[in-house]
DNA sequence: GTTCCGCATGAATCGATAG
DNA sequence: ACTATCGATTCATGCGGAA
């Protein structure tokens, strides 16, 4: 792995398996990417926190203008035709909803973006627990904004067979299952499209279904890579580039490598940076993976 | 039939099966309710832009204004433990989703109510077409608002069959699973497997999957039976009252007749007032079917 | 190599308790 | 009165090891 690493002269740009990996708050390292030179940005940035002394958190009242000098270099950066994928969801609160992501859907539009989505990603391993007054919160927004209204959108590439939408396929790929069955190249849910065969296929809707990634894992991703991977398939085509300027752990560059998009993600803790790293490297190493017997390269 | 019909001394109202049925603008009738009478209020409002020859045709941008008077008096008629259940949804124009919806929300908690909680309706079938930026719309809002932190819910009416993991995880416990009730570390669901034993429902979330009703009655109706049901059953105890102030075809009022819940219904259109009182009629016929012999009545 | 079982872990929320 | 912390509650899933 080592040798395939190199490291820019910037200290904090960190190249791993073809992708660009930033350490610092996205507004920063944002403002040194030229305009319109990514496809997709699609993100799950911090929700707002309900303790407003917690170190770093943001709370509700802050959140829109904590926000929005961020969105404004995902405008700048973004494609004319590209998008912009919000996955975020408000919490309860002594018995009521925050309303700061409906304000922060006003304030995008005023700000330039234009809305023209809200898909709905249902959970159906919802965090368990019973109150008095709620059930389970079981879903989350995936806010689709575009800078027009005529975007890329690759809608055969999400085609799923009739009467067996994701809830009953696509949350039971896990990534690893896709690893271990498949050569490099395509992508999870076309891959799995040679299972199809014979099969119609149909169009999906706009609501999600699947279960978040719960196990024993080191990163805890709450994302689920089918997640990020749907709409990567969706919005982009191969060698297009994906943003993801919260990355976290870094399941969004890493579908993204697997898919053979460029990507390009943020985080503004180093434990991330580094996490995203070696998963990225694992990507790397399951494209290219190391040869059994020396075989001569071009 | 018409033998237990009666008619009020103000024309506007018909007293059916035990459900009033009005006629007008549910501003002014409302206006003639005492405080806090009713449990439960459900509708489905006119959308924005829509329907344009029931209200005069309420553009987005005075939605807000045309509603507050309205939900004013559905915060006055209501009781202090009640709901309000809203059923919206803003519809895409030129490739944009409208916001009334969401400044309708933040409208309304500046009038008192609490935004308590926003439960995603996926409707299966959806109605199918092609878009080349957008996929079918399966899914609808339905806000619930309250008047306080603390509302009258009745979980239990509501569960749901519990998922197949069961059968496959404790279909049969073993002697020493049943022994392991006791605490250790981390967390104590998967310790105390034995409270399951037994177990067949469980809470539902805030995702409900139900239908839309395709069936071609005279109106428009997408408000299929189970959605107020569902609500009803939540929300109210029999002899609880139920208010549907843009009641349509009167689908909320004949279930919560059905579900012996009194019930009000207003609508401005003569033929809807007209439609619902031959549906009411025809849940009245259920609930108390014509005797085939005749028998003495107190 | 399958199938089955044990177990940990979730972008949770409320009410009570403590400072 | 107001805020921070803690315990109690609950369901579905994937991983790892055992049969």
């Amino acid at each position: 792995m080592a040798q395939r690493q190199k490291r820019n002269q910037m200290a904090n740009i960190v190249l791993e398996g073809g992708a660009e990996l930033h350490l610092g708050d996205c507004k920063d390292v944002l403002a040194g990417f030229p305009d319109g030179c990514v496809d997709l940005i699609i993100t799950s940035p911090p929700y707002a926190e309900r303790r407003k002394n917690t170190y770093g958190g943001v709370s509700p009242d802050r959140y829109v203008d904590w926000f929005l000098p961020r969105s404004e270099q995902f405008l700048r950066v973004l494609k004319d035709t590209g998008t912009f994928v919000l996955n975020i969801k408000e919490h309860a609160e002594s018995g009521e909803r925050s309303t700061y992501v409906l304000e922060l859907i006003l304030a995008l539009r005023r700000q330039g973006w234009l809305w023209t989505e809200e898909f709905i990603w249902h959970k159906k391993n919802a965090y368990p627990g019973k109150w008095p007054n709620r059930f389970r919160d079981a879903w989350e927004r995936l806010l689709q904004f575009n800078k027009q209204k005529h975007f890329c959108m690759y809608q055969d590439a999400v085609k799923v067979p009739i009467g067996d939408w994701v809830s009953h396929r696509l949350h039971k790929l896990s990534a690893n299952d896709m690893k271990r069955t498949e050569p490099a190249t395509g992508s999870g849910m076309s891959r799995n499209v040679s299972r199809w065969v014979g099969k119609e296929t149909v169009l999906p809707d706009n609501v999600l279904h699947m279960a978040a990634e719960c196990g024993n894992k080191q990163h805890s991703a709450v994302f689920p890579e089918a997640l990020p991977e749907w709409f990567i398939n969706l919005f982009t085509r191969q060698g297009d580039c994906v943003l993801d300027p919260f990355m976290g752990s870094g399941t969004t560059v890493a579908v993204a490598r697997r898919l053979a998009r460029s990507a390009a993600g943020i985080d503004i803790l180093p434990e991330n940076v580094k996490l995203a790293k070696s998963r990225v490297a694992g990507v790397a190493r399951d494209l290219f993976p190391v040869p059994k017997k020396k075989v001569a390269f071009a």
